[in-house]
DNA sequence: GATAAAAAAAGGACCGGTCGGTATTTTAAG
DNA sequence: CTTAAAATACCGACCGGTCCTTTTTTTATC
């Protein structure tokens, strides 16, 4: 693979994000990702043997994306549950409220698009969600053993139920673009957080 | 309209509505509902003049299965927290935990889908999720003149906050189908609630 | 209640266009 | 001169939708 190979299969990924994050999965066409690349046919099934092909490897920059917004300077911070904090805020605000994608969450997106679609694509996306929780999980393990928490919290609960408004935030937000929902989401976790301190 | 009339019209709507939960609207074909309903063609378009009438069609009637569901018996709480406790417990476990339509919640399935897809259906859909957290947002000045909440709520926040997180769980639950993910949000937004009694 | 006319419902062939994907050829870079 | 990248033409299948015909149901008349 060439410099310009490399080039240009950055360039279909770039686009077809976009594309997959506006339109969904199945409403993107190959034209669709032609006509934003420049590209023809031959181009394109130069670098990917399937539509789908194309889609994994789209999931794969988003990820690298998101990561980057969401634990923008995280490891600076010490407290497990400001970290949690931080990590809302970096999703509510910036990663949602700075549109890193045009459609919204591609992440949700994909999840109700394709769960019950596709089997192989709806437990990919899932996956990253579950990590999502567990990764919370780890953190408010880590507060206990600090004796940062109050006694007998269900810490599977709590990060479902994170994770769960932070999607529910996603999919309303998409639909009314009012920051609003943003900031509001925002100021009732953070209220919540704070109360599973002792 | 004849009675044989309706009754068809009646068989394209049930099939459609569960067709257009489980694969989406872009992903359901016309021959999709063709094949469900044992019709042709001509006798589909004999009722509806278009794929996007059959969709309005299938939102009404979606609307009132999920009204009979998760308004069940709600005339006879007079107590306006109680109310809204109840109605998502009905939300969670008697409609997304009852499977009432195969793909999870017809309405955010199809919001997430068709935001920013068609303006006009995606708008469509999102009347319906403000007309709901207003319910809530009555019930709690309701509660309010009924001096049962503390002072300075926002209730627009709070509103907003309980379809937000309604939203969130049935995207979970859909591609989970871990019934503990509806228990445990029952159980977190009932806490919730309950805070907001004086 | 039988009968015929009118209307509704359904069938089915067909339309142009688009779908994802393939095979072959041309172009350009190393 | 080799090899990767891109262009082009093409494939069968399917898309939503139209048109016209046939069948069935409803309605009006006797």
């Amino acid at each position: 693979m060439s410099a310009k190979g490399e080039l240009t299969r950055r360039n279909i990924t770039e686009k077809s994000l976009q594309l997959f994050s506006v339109k969904g999965y199945f409403n993107t066409s190959i034209s669709d990702i032609l006509q934003a690349t420049g590209l023809t046919k031959g181009g394109l099934y130069c670098h990917f043997k399937s539509k789908e092909e194309v889609w994994r490897a789209v999931y794969d920059d988003a990820v690298e994306i998101w990561k980057s917004v969401v634990f923008k300077g995280m490891r600076s911070v010490s407290d497990p549950l400001e970290r949690i904090e931080r990590t809302i805020e970096n999703v509510l605000l910036d990663y949602l409220g700075g549109e890193v994608f045009d459609g919204g969450c591609f992440f949700v997106n994909m999840l109700v698009e394709l769960s019950g679609q596709s089997d192989t694509m709806g437990r990919h996306i899932l996956k990253g969600f579950v990590g999502f929780s567990k990764l919370f999980q780890s953190w408010l393990t880590e507060a206990e053993t600090a004796g940062l928490l109050k006694p007998d919290l269900d810490y599977r609960e709590i990060s479902n139920f994170i994770v769960i408004t932070l999607n529910g935030a996603a999919t309303l937000y998409m639909s009314t673009r009012d920051r609003t929902v943003l900031q509001q989401t925002n100021d009732q976790l953070r209220f919540f957080i704070r109360q599973l301190r002792r």
